[in-house]
RNA sequence: UGCCCGAUAGUAUAAUGGUAGUACGACAGAUUUUGGUUCUGUUUGUCUUGGUUCGAAUCCAGGUCGGGCAACCA
């Protein structure tokens, strides 16, 4: 018997329910609303519904819970659908809580009938206002008990067309002195004039949230309706609804939403860096969304396995983002091919090396496949690019690279030994020297030399430009919506640098978008989908490697 | 000052009345042609006060702290 993990909470409901024999099979639904980019909580929500009804052997629906025109565009529902592909989820029925819009009429007709429902002139502040506060009862509406031949006519009359927004609302009939404020006679259809992205003009009411989500869910006989922890006090009028109407008794439950250190989460808020453009747009690579995420070089199992390791509870959390990073590491370590890229070149002459000879060498693409994932060839000369952080005049301890007299393995290379340098006026090193020793070739090493450094490098002869975007976190604080003031002013600066002529290989010429490359000892990068083209190279970098030897340094 | 929900190492998450465990992090060591990877070890925790019980993270009561609820948003 293989060893199992303990069950979430969820698990645990849906285990209990099958067998009761309270659902023969299970069915879950992902029902975003088509406003805005999905982002990483939706990740969470997304492998939740889909992976219980993956686990159950049942089936889960993709659901657009578009009730509100102002804000809703299919731009939205086609991203939605191609960021659940990509995360490697196949919906089995696709819906739209449009297409209930005659069903749910129809329901709000029945309640009508049974006195359950009427129509209010009130204005939208009288409303507010009657309803009284947390701690004070509200008061009923003077239109509250209108006959059911009027409300029916005066519905009949808001759904032609025959009152202006706000003039008119359908209000359920249930307890203006709850506890609840949800429970205080609830909208159910407001009047709105304006352009659907699916229904067009045909309807000019249109159905509240709370009217319409449980009955969707009823009509799609979903078990198991999973949403955010908010929703919680919306339950009581959820299940009111389904009763009232005797449909499909679904059954909301709610969890925590994810948190992430260092960002926001908000719709509200990603939108705001989109629209004062402090971002590059909703897939700019520093987001938290699907969408910035995926550009960033993230994968889908790393995402996914992300979800699977935060768990699930009903306890507010904010998760670590170096949980995050640890996930695509750990994806990308197994996969990613290894490059020699050096982002801040000063050139390393080897003295002894004859000028006019060169070799071409071979690098292992992934140390930790079968053979290395094969081998692809390095040109190697006299003149190299190294990176000008691996060369220091004086060493200080535990120093294992470039400074004078130290030996250092260049990367499937030669060792070679520090000699000297040069530096301009300013008292910068422009240039390291060194010679080589013939007999420590990669491979064939007959030294005996031991460095205790390896440094990566290109050919200067051969070297190819590419632009390099480095990234940080996007905010300076943990968690900026728990600051004072606006969490705008908390964003990182530096969260963006870019590198303009960066040293390639020349086998990066054949990057493909999509591709996840690791430079060695910089740390992973993927080619920007957006922003090469034309023959030139954008690497974004994905998450950095750890990096030991900067915390060595801080002591 | 109403109603609802929650509280386990730094962060998450298990233990479902019977040894407080796991992951990430941190720290130390081994291996390493990436200061990466891998491996080994160490570290830190049941909000509080009572009660029930042979036995409580778990059940009960009070308190404290945190979150949610008064959109014609979802």
């Amino acid at each position: 018997m293989s060893e199992e993990r303990s069950l979430n909470f969820l698990e645990e409901i849906v285990e209990a329910d099958l067998a009761a024999g309270k659902h023969v099979e299970i069915h879950t639904r992902f029902p975003p609303e088509p406003n805005g980019y999905l982002h990483i909580g939706h990740a969470k929500s997304i492998c939740l519904n889909f992976g219980l009804a993956d686990k159950y052997g049942g089936k889960t629906n993709l659901r657009f819970d578009d009730t509100n025109p102002v804000t809703e565009d299919t731009e939205y529902v086609d991203s939605i659908k191609a960021d659940v592909r990509w995360l490697g989820f196949d919906w089995e029925e696709e819906h739209y809580a449009s297409d209930y819009f005659d069903q749910l009429y129809a329901y709000a007709v029945s309640l009508i009938n049974k006195g359950l429902a009427y129509v209010d002139d009130l204005s939208a502040e009288e409303i507010a206002t009657m309803k009284g506060t947390p701690t004070e009862p509200g008061k009923e509406s003077p239109f509250r008990n209108r006959s059911i031949e009027e409300n029916l006519s005066l519905f009949t009359a808001m759904k032609n067309g025959a009152f202006n927004d706000g003039e008119k609302v359908l209000r359920a009939k249930i307890d203006l002195a709850s506890p609840n404020m949800h429970m205080r006679d609830p909208i159910m259809y407001r009047i709105k004039k304006i352009h659907h992205h699916r229904t067009g003009d045909t309807w000019c009411i249109y159905p509240m949230y709370d009217f319409a989500h449980g009955q969707s869910d009823s009509i799609e006989n979903i078990s198991h309706s999973i949403c955010t922890l908010e929703f919680e006090v919306h339950k009581p009028l959820y299940n009111w609804y389904i009763a009232q109407l005797g449909i499909f008794p679904s059954n909301q439950f709610e969890f925590a939403r994810l948190n992430l250190t260092y960002t926001v989460m908000s719709k509200r808020k990603l939108l705001q860096l989109v629209q004062e453009k402090l971002v590059d747009g909703w897939d700019d690579p520093r987001m938290p969304t699907i969408s910035g995420l995926r550009r960033r070089g993230y994968t889908p199992l790393s995402l996914r396995n992300f979800c699977e390791r935060i768990g699930v509870q009903r306890r507010e959390n904010i998760i670590d983002v170096g949980l995050l990073e640890f996930c695509v590491r750990e994806d990308l370590n197994k996969t990613a091919l290894r490059r020699m890229v050096v982002l801040d070149p000063i050139k390393l002459i080897i003295t002894n090396y004859p000028e006019e000879q060169s070799e071409i060498l071979k690098g292992e693409n992934n140390p930790e496949l079968e053979d290395n994932g094969g081998y692809r060839d390095l040109p190697f000369g006299r003149e190299l690019w190294i990176e000008a952080e691996d060369f220091m005049e004086e060493a200080p301890k535990k120093w294992f690279r470039l400074a004078p007299g130290n030996k250092v393995r260049l990367k499937s290379a030669y060792i070679v030994s520090c000699t000297g340098f040069e530096k301009d006026a300013s008292g910068k090193v422009t240039a390291v020297h060194c010679e080589y020793i013939p007999e420590s070739k990669s491979g064939q090493d007959t030294s005996g030399i031991n460095a205790k450094g390896t440094m990566h490098w290109i050919s200067a002869e051969k070297a190819e430009n590419a632009e390099v975007r480095l990234y940080d976190r996007l905010f300076q604080v943990e968690d900026p919506s728990s600051e004072e003031g606006d969490f705008k002013s908390y964003m990182n600066p530096n969260s963006l640098e870019i590198i303009q002529e960066a040293k390639i290989e020349p086998s990066l010429l054949e990057a493909q978008p999509g591709e996840q490359f690791q430079f060695i000892r910089k740390g992973y990068f993927t080619l920007d989908s957006k922003l090469s083209a034309g023959g030139k190279l954008v690497f974004n970098r994905t998450v950095t490697l750890k990096d030991a030897w900067s915390k060595e340094s801080k002591k």
